[in-house]
DNA sequence: TCGTTGTTGAGAATTATTATCATTTATAAC
DNA sequence: GTTATAAATGATAATAATTCTCAACAACGA
């Protein structure tokens, strides 16, 4: 019987199938790993991820990866941090991201009504839209619980 | 009489003082030419131009610069080309941003409904909200022409 | 199975960003 | 005004992130 791991990384290999993507280990558990996690992770997770888990990788394998499954929207970059360090998110279901500017912990929110404002951009601008994305910056509740308490310490 | 530039450099030096912000005149330079400028511009562009209008700047003062502003939500990051280079951009009245995927321009959107998610993000998630960004990716006009006349030339 | 085409990876090269700290400057109190 | 002081600037060093290069290798259709 499949393992769960050896399930995801089918699905992956279909995935790629069906974009005309060629058919690499690296690719596969990088895919699977972005299907699968919520961690949002960034390119040295992305590439520890696939080294921990007993795949051969280079960095350069990882960015160059990664730019692909852009390319093929088949996963979106995310600016979390504000140093620019970019996270990475498979994206079949419409969603977007709410990221503490404390903590820079990501929240999926799976609600497509931002998505409607696509059609008033097409209006305004003529651009042929390929997709959209919707970020909203906050502070968690974690942190906002940490703050005060460091308010009333002073 | 004051010259227009003269003109827009006061209406960023009292954006300043009524952040309490240390008026120094790279800080007014760099605010009035993102108040001002439709560019959107990267790290680079801002550093040329300072120096271009006259003015002595240094690398680390373009950053650090753009750094407080973008902590006092006067102005925003975008992520605009998916190499991960910064853009930046004045941010007083809502918009948005429509990019193209082919040449990079940037335009705006002047329409807040996209913010009216912020409510759902809030009772989703329990994050004190401070502000939200919406992305929208496509090809430009400009560009979609370009791109036919290509596929016919083969 | 073979051949072609595309992918990988190690390290070099490049580029972007941050840190350091002596010098200069803005501002507020007098 | 002058002065004190806290903060900003800028040249350069240090570090980190990203891209490039190209020989070796692997996927996949014929």
């Amino acid at each position: 019987m499949a393992t769960q791991e050896q399930n995801t990384l089918l699905v992956a290999a279909n995935k790629l199938k069906s974009n005309k993507i060629k058919n690499t280990p690296q690719r596969q558990v990088i895919l699977s790993y972005l299907m699968t996690s919520h961690a949002h992770p960034s390119i040295e997770m992305i590439f520890k991820y696939v080294r921990k888990n007993g795949f051969s990788v280079s960095l350069a394998t990882v960015y160059n990866t990664l730019q692909l499954f852009v390319d093929h929207n088949l996963i979106i970059e995310i600016a979390a941090d504000s140093g620019g360090h970019m996270r990475y998110d498979y994206f079949e279901v419409p969603h977007y991201h709410v990221i503490c500017v404390n903590c820079n912990k990501i929240v999926d929110v799976f609600d497509d009504s931002y998505k409607k404002n696509e059609k008033i951009a097409i209006a305004k601008t003529g651009y042929q839209v390929l997709n959209s994305q919707y970020e909203v910056y906050g502070v968690c509740p974690e942190c906002q619980a940490k703050l005060k308490n460091k308010a009333v310490k002073i």
